[in-house]
RNA sequence: GCCCGGGUGGCGGAAUGGUAGACGCAGCGGACUUAAAAUCCGUUGGCCGUAGGCCGUGAGGGUUCGAGUCCCUCCCCGGGCACCA
């Protein structure tokens, strides 16, 4: 046997037998329990894969690996989220089309996961845009639809104009485009869209039942953002003094408008989760989009109407990245309208200002502008009145207090004029003033008290709202899944029958998007002309589907990917789901894990599957970043936004000066020029080594460096276990199992069964808790254990020989999920048959792993001063008289009375003196 | 601003409230070699030293016989959200 890590001498060839061998190929045998692990969904880019993809592809294998050693059947399928912008974006610039260009970066992706070792079932691959996927993609769509969950509306979407298409709200980070960083603009398109929002209390509440990252929970249910308040409705008037009063207050600045009819308006309704602060309310503000300006714009003269319309347009114009700017200026118009607080009967003046949002709530508030700092902010700058409705803390106040000033003077202060206390008191603390009959309340108690109130006097109620929006599925897109739904003459639309499924994508010469929003799609004849179900001329839905909705049930068709009469066996699905172990990046952690759980929700309320939550476990690995140079900026030049370093090429960087460079540590990507991949860490490593590394240089979850010295670590930790096999092969007896239960332990024997022990122990731990990097840690303190106890063995005893097996074909069997070609490699050398797949995960044996002698820590108050090697078991008492009887523990309790002896058992003794 | 993570040797990182620094990288010393690489053996938190001791887990308090670990206050780094009423 070898007694080094040659991987180019081996590798390839497993891979090869393992794939003759079909060795992945899934199991459905009815007598086990089953186990499904899964990677986040792939978009195949033309950059292939870095070692950084394979940060979360190792750690699944190994941990699916095990469990198929463990007994279980293993569901562990891989295919490709190929529809999609990404992959019609670099169609287009590549000028070639999606699907071949698809199908060859697919390829080569299977191409670099097998290269690694990952041993996936590929006869259960599909890519989102095969027709034989899609159609039911299409299927579920219609489930939706009849299920009243996808409805058209004309809506106002976020247009990316380099993309040429809608977006997400989720796609627009900052008022840009996710993918391109293009300024997003407004447009208003009839657009299909997923009732998710129906679902927003059950997508909170399940989050409870998953053993989900606390951190992702945290990012779900701050996106669903569900807030609990009061909405009521208040009625407007056109007066300030009351009926029938021309002009409104002097003291607001807001005089010398004529109010051309008095007559009681209208109403509108507002949201809040602070009802308690109702009687700070001293004006109310519209969204300027609100139907009820245009009432408004009905009952006042005309130039407060341009005025309006003015202050209307330039909101409308605003991109969404002006409108959303940290610490803008706060902007409005006074209507010339007044909303009269139920709760007092005071008018106060409503406002239409783009700070409140049409989208949320009801598009209207009570403002509150001492008790909310926004509300405030508007106040100020329009003159309005600050009024408490709460009296401060004194740590709120504290800060205000002039030199030596009392805070109760500052109380006063701050009572008479809120407006120079700025930030504004939150009132969450503190008893309530200026509130009539509810004075002295907390916020608790006014919260209920004034809910109680607006709903006696029935005109709102307590109410539960949610930032959530409904998921826009729509794109003006050619490389999607077609939308299965066909118009009538009058603009209806219908479903297509499930006999016409799926919507064939049709082959076209011109994919590239049209710039006036229209779906590339839109421009074929005999695509567009189609039937309506009864018999009519039609019109077919030209847009596609967003590729979130492709990826929102593929973990369903791998439960029985090849059916061809429906979406999947109920049965199948029934066994395979949920996901019990689902890795990928937290870049996901709202979007598509969001939809998937709302699809998977629909579809267990349609009684076609039986989880409400489709992943059980969720795991996020962390990046792999690379050392990549950058440097300042030479004179002239500018940095874009948000950069504070010029990237260089590592060609560049060779001829710099050092001290012009800065290194730093960066995502790996194709744009930075730092990407390293499989191929090479493989050619120059092994894969053995590349998955060895990446398991042991940090804990899964965090970002680690890349580094060729680490990589060295590994092959030299592989050759230790060559080395280690080959010196034990002359004495490996693989009957060991039938014999060493019945051979007296012997010479090193307990020892050596002791090492194998704790490690079966621990690697089956570490593996199941995804602590992968002490996993390693252990093969290799096993290993040099193991080394250590060889040390001058010349001719091993019996006991000694089993014990060597025994541990060699553990470490060997253990180490396989880690270094499968390695494993089976030394198997093979070893005499061993077939495949350490094949072989069974050992079980531990506790009573072996004990240790019988143990290091007892003694300490004097807390500090470490002598310790004892005593048999383990040792009694309490005498762990103390040796302790007692320690020279180091007199010469320092001496002259001391010991108070107290504290003793942990096989741990340490502490002796309390004074 | 709010919500999550994190701060431990030269570096990556280990540590159910019980001997801080497992394991690895880098370094240092040695063996092998004509030499080097590779490999192997040993060593490696800091300070003072003969023994031995003192100090050490971002900072400061607290709880405890005992704190990297629990509690409070603060600082720094990374990520997410951000006018959501």
């Amino acid at each position: 046997m070898n007694d080094r890590y040659e991987p180019s001498n081996f590798e390839s060839e497993w891979r090869e037998r393992w794939k003759t061998a079909d060795l992945f190929r899934t199991r459905e045998d009815l007598n086990r329990e089953k186990f499904y692990g899964l990677d986040f969904f792939p978009y195949p880019s033309g950059a292939g894969l870095s070692v950084g993809h394979c940060r979360n592809y190792i750690p699944t294998d190994v941990l699916c690996r095990m469990k198929f050693m463990q007994g279980y059947n293993v569901l562990h399928p891989m295919g490709f989220d190929a529809f999609g912008l990404p992959a019609e974006n670099e169609a287009i610039k590549r000028q070639s089309h999606p699907a071949p260009m698809i199908d060859q970066y697919a390829k080569r992706y299977q191409d670099q996961m097998e290269l690694i070792g990952i041993g996936y079932d590929w006869s259960r691959s599909f890519k989102s845009s095969d027709p034989s996927y899609y159609k039911w993609t299409q299927w579920i769509f219609k489930k939706l639809y009849e299920k009243g969950l996808a409805y058209r509306k004309d809506a106002e979407i976020n247009w990316c104009p380099k993309d040429k298409t809608a977006l997400a709200n989720e796609e627009v980070v900052g008022g840009l485009c996710e993918r391109c960083g293009t300024p997003v603009e407004k447009r208003a398109i009839p657009q299909w869209f997923f009732k998710i929002t129906e679902y927003a209390q059950q997508l909170i509440d399940d989050l409870d039942t998953v053993d989900w990252p606390e951190g992702i929970k945290a990012l779900q249910r701050n996106w669903i953002g569900r807030s609990e308040g009061v909405e009521f409705e208040m009625e407007i008037t056109f007066s300030k003094d009351g009926d029938p009063a021309v002009a409104p207050a002097e003291d607001s600045g807001l005089d010398g408008f004529e109010v051309k009819s008095n007559k009681k308006a209208s109403s509108f309704r507002v949201f809040t989760t602070r009802i308690d602060t109702i009687f700070g309310m001293t004006f109310c503000v519209l969204a300027p989009e609100h139907p009820l300006v245009r009432t408004i714009k009905q009952s006042v003269d005309a130039e407060r109407v341009s005025e309006i319309e003015a202050y209307q347009a330039s909101a409308k114009a605003l991109s969404d990245m002006d409108r959303q700017a940290a610490n803008r200026e706060k902007t409005g118009v006074f209507t010339g309208a007044y909303a009269i607080n139920p709760a007092n009967d005071n008018r106060v003046p409503l406002f239409i200002a783009d700070y409140v949002l049409m989208g949320y709530g009801t598009g209207a508030i009570m403002a509150v502008p001492a008790h909310d700092q926004r509300d405030f902010e508007f106040a100020v700058k329009f003159g309005l009145d600050v009024i408490p409705t709460f009296e401060p803390d004194t740590d709120y106040l504290k800060p205000f207090a002039e030199e030596g000033e009392n805070l109760e003077t500052t109380k006063a202060r701050y009572l008479e004029d809120a407006k120079t206390f700025d930030p504004v008191f939150d009132a969450k603390s503190g008893v309530m003033v200026n509130a009539n009959e509810f004075n002295g309340m907390t916020s608790e108690q006014g919260s209920q008290a004034l809910a109680d109130f607006i709903e006696t006097a029935e005109i709102g109620e307590r109410k539960i709202n949610y930032k959530l929006r409904d998921w826009l599925i729509s794109r003006q897109r050619y490389w999607g899944c077609p939308i299965p739904v066909v118009y009538d003459k009058d603009g209806h639309p219908d479903v297509v029958p499930d006999d016409a499924l799926p919507v064939m994508l049709p082959d076209v010469e011109n994919y590239a998007p049209g710039d006036d929003g229209s779906s590339p799609l839109s421009h074929i004849e005999e695509f567009v002309n189609a039937t309506t179900n009864d018999g009519g001329l039609g019109r077919r839905e030209t847009d596609t589907m967003g590729g979130f909705a492709c990826s929102s049930w593929y973990f369903l068709r791998f439960c029985d990917p090849h059916n061809t009469g429906q979406a999947w066996d109920p049965e199948k699905v029934k066994y395979w789901m949920p996901v019990d172990c689902y890795v990928g990046g937290a870049e996901h952690a709202v979007m598509h894990l969001l939809y998937a759980r709302f699809w998977t929700k629909v579809l267990f309320d349609l009684g076609l599957v039986d989880v409400k939550e489709p992943f059980q476990r969720l795991m996020n690995q962390g990046q792999v970043l690379a050392l990549t140079p950058y440097r300042q900026p030479h004179e002239g030049e500018t940095l874009g936004v948000g950069e504070d370093g010029i990237l260089v090429s590592f060609e560049d960087a060779k001829d710099m000066p050092e001290n012009d460079l800065d290194w730093r540590w960066v995502r790996m990507s194709k744009s930075k020029g730092n990407v390293v991949t499989p191929e090479e860490a493989v050619e120059q490593y092994g894969a053995d080594a590349l998955r060895i590394y990446e398991l042991f240089v940090a804990p899964f979850e965090q970002n680690v460096q890349w580094s060729n010295e680490g990589m060295q670590g590994a092959v030299r930790f592989l050759s230790r276990v060559f080395r280690l096999a080959s010196e034990i092969a002359p004495n490996f007896d693989a009957d060991w199992k039938s014999k060493i239960g019945s051979t007296i332990p012997d010479g090193k024997s307990t020892d050596i069964r002791r090492a194998t022990h704790k490690f079966i122990a621990k690697a089956t731990d570490d593996i199941e808790k995804f602590a992968f990097n002490t996993y390693i840690a252990a093969a290799m303190t096993t290993v040099n254990t193991l080394n250590d106890l060889m040390k001058g063995m010349k001719s091993p005893t019996e006991g000694e020989k089993l014990a060597l097996s025994e541990a060699m074909e553990s470490l060997v069997v253990c180490l396989a999920p880690a270094a499968p070609h390695s494993a089976d490699e030394i198997w093979s050398a070893l005499g061993g048959k077939g495949f350490t797949y094949q072989l069974d995960w050992p079980k531990a044996n506790a009573e072996l792993a004990k240790e019988d002698k143990v290091t007892i820590a003694v300490q004097v108050n807390g500090k470490l001063r002598d310790t004892l090697e005593v048999a383990a078991g040792t009694a309490n008492d005498e762990l103390e008289q040796a302790a007692l009887a320690s020279e180091k523990v007199k010469s320092f309790t001496d002259g001391l009375t010991v108070r107290k002896v504290i003793v942990v058992p096989g741990k340490l003794v502490n002796v309390v003196a004074n």
